[in-house]
DNA sequence: AAGAAATGCAACCGCGGCACC
DNA sequence: GGGTGCCGCGGTTGCATTTCT
């Protein structure tokens, strides 16, 4: 007992749209608006599609100000201290993108900057450089979890210190992890520290610890250009660290990633403990 | 020049969340 | 409180294009 399809698939046009297609959405959509409901769109605009390819075709290609391609280094960056804190989650990765699509931008992480993360690795790894490379997700999620003090490019869980890698190594990347357990199983979502909060696997007591050392300039000036406007409320300072990626210090770092990188195991543990939604998640991330 | 392999990206698929009844 | 249907998400597929041999 299956769900029931959304739509005949037989009977609906599947492929690539036509430039026709397009003009008929786009003039109908901007006409009428989608209307709260993408399923009656097609029928209403007089299209032969089902209603979610309409909603993928005007999210990712027509809908107004999408950029595609042409990636700059500090987008690059931004998709890389996500990723590595929240993994795929390219709808909250896009959202700190303007113009960009999470389709986009999951295509560009996995055919270029995937690549590009990995032979980062690996050509730090061949001159010695120093990752955190732990194999294993960080014990608050995985008890078993082990240290590890080599680098592996083979695949796996790898991660890298930062981007780029050998400027500045707290950061913890995971480029070519398994991808994280979907929403429902927050309670299973690995606790990565922060992008913004510099960690390391203490390979004693198996603890995250973060460390005092600041982002690469690049980085934290992505960072904050991306993050801050959210914090900093209409003309008045609501969030005190105008630098705030530039000059991470443990306070700092705590106050923002409980923010956008909260601890999800501990909230969603504690959530599920009231039986209510966790409290203290950003709005950009629900 | 032709075929093979690699790459890039649009589109599809299936699932879970959530709102509504 | 349970059922239903739509929305949104992330993973995957398929195909056109580009590069390599």
């Amino acid at each position: 007992m299956g769900r029931a399809p959304c739509c005949d698939k037989a009977s609906v046009k599947r492929g690539p749209w036509s430039p026709e297609e397009d003009e008929q959405l786009r003039s109908y959509v901007q006409r009428h608006g989608i209307g709260g409901n993408w399923i009656a769109l097609p029928q209403k605009a007089g299209l032969n599609r089902c209603g979610k390819s309409c909603r993928l075709r005007w999210l990712n290609y027509l809908r107004p100000n999408i950029k595609h391609g042409g990636y700059t280094e500090q987008e690059d960056q931004i998709i890389w201290s996500l990723y590595s804190s929240i993994g795929s989650r390219w709808s909250i990765i896009a959202s700190k993108l303007p113009g960009r699509t999470d389709n986009d931008v999951k295509n560009y992480w996995n055919t270029k900057l995937k690549k590009k993360a990995m032979a980062a690795v690996a050509a730090s790894a061949a001159t010695g450089g120093a990752f955190a490379a732990p194999a294993t997700p960080p014990p608050a999620l995985s008890p078993a979890a082990s240290a590890s003090s080599s680098v592996t490019s083979s695949g796996g869980d790898v991660r890298f210190a930062a981007y780029p890698p050998q400027h500045h190594q707290g950061l913890t990347m995971r480029f070519d992890a398994p991808a994280p357990q979907r929403r429902q199983q927050h309670t299973e979502l690995a606790p990565v520290p922060p992008a913004a909060a510099v960690a390391q696997l203490d390979a004693t007591s198996g603890v995250w610890a973060r460390q005092p050392a600041p982002a690469s300039d690049a980085v934290a000036a992505a960072l904050d250009d991306v993050f801050l406007p959210d914090l900093v409320g209409g003309g008045e300072q609501l969030f005190p660290y105008g630098d705030f990626f530039g000059g991470l210090q443990d306070r700092a770092a705590l106050e923002l990633s409980a923010c956008y990188f909260p601890n999800m195991a501990e909230m969603w543990g504690a959530a599920a403990a009231s039986d209510a939604k966790p409290q203290g998640l950003c709005n950009t991330l629900t």
